[in-house]
DNA sequence: CAATACATGGCAACCCGTTGCCGTTGCGGC
DNA sequence: GCCGCAACGGCAACGGGTTGCCATGTATTG
């Protein structure tokens, strides 16, 4: 009779297991953690009294000593923006997939927040995805330095990024304004910390020199609707026809302020987005606006990561870009040349939503 | 001179603060875990050794033996659905408050999935709430004899649930409709395995009894946008005056499908939805629904799991209900007498994005 | 048939804290 | 001066696996 007893309430341990088996816990261990390394029909035998038991690896005692939690940490800027959800999806989904646990972490744009909860998290994950993080450059290599990191939008020396095309995104929105007439572009901020704003609007300063378009910026505002609402407001006392939002909300905040101040869009004002959310197609007029494969960013970044983990070497020297692809929409138009007045012929003024077209 | 050393790349435990300090790594471990179990100064020293060392406890092992993560799981039926932000975030802030981690557990609508994720994760955190979980009740029960678990949006006999005033927010869009002339509500289903898709159901049942209004269902549809088109689909062979759909998304895909097929909203047909959802604001016309406090759902039912982990007795008898109040838009008007024809005055065919009415 | 290699399984140390229990010390009370 | 008690700190046994190393038995090789 085995020696080893239990209260039935709680979960078998290998002991249990070993008992009932009748070999040693190494032999249990040994059984689930490297198969090969056990008789098969030992390991049968076991794997069926386990079975039996009920039996089920304890996370935490193995971690203890393989310093393996298969956890990671997914920090993202603000779980209320729609556009995490389709990279948290990616990254879940691939993690899931190397049976990898994701831990995720809304630091609702707040700086502070992100750290101290990236702190709390650190000893518990194999590795962190960082999507949008507001926090600097050198407390991120900090982090790095404890732990795989992986940044996603976003481009840091020496950490392994990952980014999607904001030039070319940039180009094809100034692009697609230039062929409607538009000879001048106002870029609408968002938040400073945010390392695309920085690069979208000079990557818009630079497409402006090559394709003969004036632009300026107005902002930092808030990268919500109401901060598209407020930046309409400034709209009011320096005019524009032609707009580049930081993001989809502010964009439709956009939308709403100039519809409410009797300004029409896209007939006085075009404007174009960022992001491609859902709701993109669902305000009115639909929003042209410059989409990213947000699964695929997810995905991407989390298996970089878990290569990481894995031992890979991680930092690649460059970033890793993912290609955009503008959405035409009904938010932009032909430029209205008589600016209050009737507009040019061809230009819907009700557009209904019809299927987008999709460019490059 | 302390027998103990480590290589300095690792990082610092109980034991190399013991031997700096010069106590024993018991003393180290309680002057953090129980500083009055030890002499104020020691403590003191202890702690400025730790800090020095850069020492920190590590939360694994600790858990070992106090079998206490500090994390617990949050398990939602979809993250691409804007409701659970807010329930994220109310969760989320009161988890933090305590000092809890979150585990965010996206089931994508799936039964399996969100079964394989719970019994993946249930043995690293020391609860778990289930928000609009899609798993029978006995497979809840299961769980919840094993952690303390929370339900949300369902109730469940001898499980703590947190749920919102479904009866009265569908009797309040019921009279509401009733008010507007309405005798007649189609109410567009959502999933099945939903339990506010039940509840709705036959709270409308009720509702239409005492109001004397004759109601009837169909579906289910998928709980999103397209789910609502392929609803609107329908209506077209089996017309309604006003329609009571299981959530916004779905209320949404609606007016764009009945919008596209020639369908004037709220003209022709009125329509109310669920959750009050951003984009609710942002479709044209704007959407009346039935608001509920998501940021209190999540922290409520948050703050009720840390209680049981702390060992309250949990189970209250009767679910906990959140009250819901009805937010009108644009989507609702007087019915229309003579279909297809001139509209009653009064009713806006335009209506701009203008503030909304909150009632009750 | 001896020598060697490989397959298996056990022993015991280790991962890093936690905690029940006991020994020591100092102090107040009688 | 003796006793009892409280405060403090250490010992050692966990918690549940993992893994380096060794012992045994069997198969392979020359």
């Amino acid at each position: 009779m085995p020696d080893h007893t239990r209260p039935p309430d709680k979960r078998a341990t290998i002991y249990d297991v070993a008992a009932e088996a009748d070999v040693s816990p190494s032999t249990v261990s040994r059984a689930f953690s490297r198969p090969s390394r056990v008789n098969s029909e030992t390991a049968e035998r076991i794997r069926r009294v386990a079975e039996r038991l009920g039996y089920r690896t304890n996370p935490l005692a193995r971690a203890l000593t393989t310093s393996r939690t298969h956890m990671i940490a997914l920090v993202i800027a603000d779980i209320t923006n729609p556009v995490y959800a389709e990279i948290v999806r990616g990254a879940q989904a691939t993690a899931m997939n190397d049976e990898y646990t994701t831990l995720l972490i809304d630091a609702q744009e707040s700086d502070r927040l992100e750290r101290t909860a990236i702190e709390r998290t650190m000893p518990t994950v194999d590795g962190i995805v960082l999507a949008s993080s507001r926090i600097s450059d050198s407390a991120i290599r900090m982090f790095a330095k404890q732990r795989p990191v992986v940044v996603l939008n976003r481009a840091i020396a020496d950490v392994p990024c990952v980014v999607t095309d904001n030039p070319r995104g940039v180009r094809r929105a100034a692009e697609h304004l230039g062929e409607l007439g538009h000879d001048h572009i106002t870029y609408v901020a968002g938040p400073q910390a945010s390392w695309p704003n920085g690069i979208r609007w000079r990557s818009l300063l630079e497409a402006g020199m090559e394709l003969e378009i004036k632009v300026r910026q107005i902002g930092p505002f808030s990268p919500t609707i109401e901060g598209g609402e407020r930046a309409a407001e400034e709209l009011r006392s320096r005019p524009a026809t032609a707009v580049l939002a930081f993001n989809d909300q502010m964009a439709i905040g956009l939308i709403r302020g100039l519809t409410r101040m009797g300004v029409d869009v896209p007939g006085d004002v075009s404007i174009v987005g960022f992001d491609n959310i859902l709701a993109a197609d669902i305000v009115t007029p639909g929003l042209t606006t410059v989409a990213a494969p947000l699964y695929a960013e997810g995905s991407a970044a989390t298996r970089h990561l878990l290569s990481m983990i894995e031992g890979a070497p991680g930092h690649t020297g460059r970033p890793m870009v993912l290609p955009v692809r503008l959405v035409v929409r009904h938010s932009t138009a032909v430029r209205n040349l008589r600016p209050g007045r009737a507009r040019p012929p061809g230009v819907r003024q009700r557009p209904t939503t019809t299927p987008a077209v999709h460019l490059s």
